[in-house]
DNA sequence: CAGGATCCAGTGTGATACTG
DNA sequence: CAGTATCACACTGGATCCTG
């Protein structure tokens, strides 16, 4: 595990930050994994996923199709259709990111419970009589 | 795999992209690689990461401390000194963020590449004989 | 249907200065 | 050493309106 001799090279630190901030925003692991069921059109992809902004879906997409994660295949019929579809590198990435979201399903209910534990705590050390953080929701 | 039959639920979206964006934030995956290596302290977290605020070191520390990640263990000596080290969570959330970073690491130069090719061909089509996106940089 | 353009609010991030 | 406090700012994300 990470063995000991685990080299931190800080250049790829930077390079790789950026890459998880990207797949790190809101709607991409998303997208990328409703993808992993196969090439779907704008809208399909925006009923399915359910409150997201159609901008952001948009913005989403391009950033993926600039990554090489996904093609956009344009038919010129009328009503216009677009499907998107994830690359090889795009399936790629899926695996990692499904480990992600196993893990974040398997403790959420664990962190849940921590914050519990620890809000409690800071409020109790806060200013014990006084207002405290929570601002009572 | 997903299968086919991957089922889509969407209150367990909310839930699982609330804690996909706290790790996808810009320093949690680069703590906690760096806390995998064994307990560091607050100076030489600093120090080995490289970049990042004193600021956004401690949020980061409070935050992943906060979930139930990492523990914060203060020495009452003079000057103070402060270790922080993985929970037992913490460390089972290892395994699925080295397979992104692996991932990342691995990926990035088709990324960039991709990237090339998806910014020059955008610049074609804007308007040809204009100054285009890239503004220089 | 797909998405471009605009405006606006929230907040994530950083620089700096101060403290126990 | 290990923070906290404050300010300033860019960027993310959402709502809305418009177009081909």
């Amino acid at each position: 595990m990470l063995s000991r001799g685990y080299t931190h090279v800080p250049e790829e630190c930077g390079a790789i930050s950026e890459i998880l901030s990207r797949i790190g925003d809101k709607w991409t692991v998303l997208v990328v994994s409703m993808l992993g069921n196969g090439p779907m059109r704008f809208n399909e992809l925006r009923r399915e996923i359910g409150g997201v902004s159609q901008r952001m879906l948009t913005l989403t997409l391009r950033g993926l199709e600039r990554d090489g994660l996904v093609t956009r295949t344009v038919y010129p019929t009328v009503p216009p259709r677009v499907d998107y579809e994830l690359t090889e590198l795009g399936k790629t990435l899926l695996e990692p990111i499904v480990g992600v979201a196993a893990w974040a399903r398997a403790n959420r209910a664990k962190i849940a419970a921590a914050r519990v534990v620890y809000d409690k705590a800071a409020n109790r050390e806060a200013k014990p009589g006084v207002v405290a953080r929570t601002p009572a929701a």
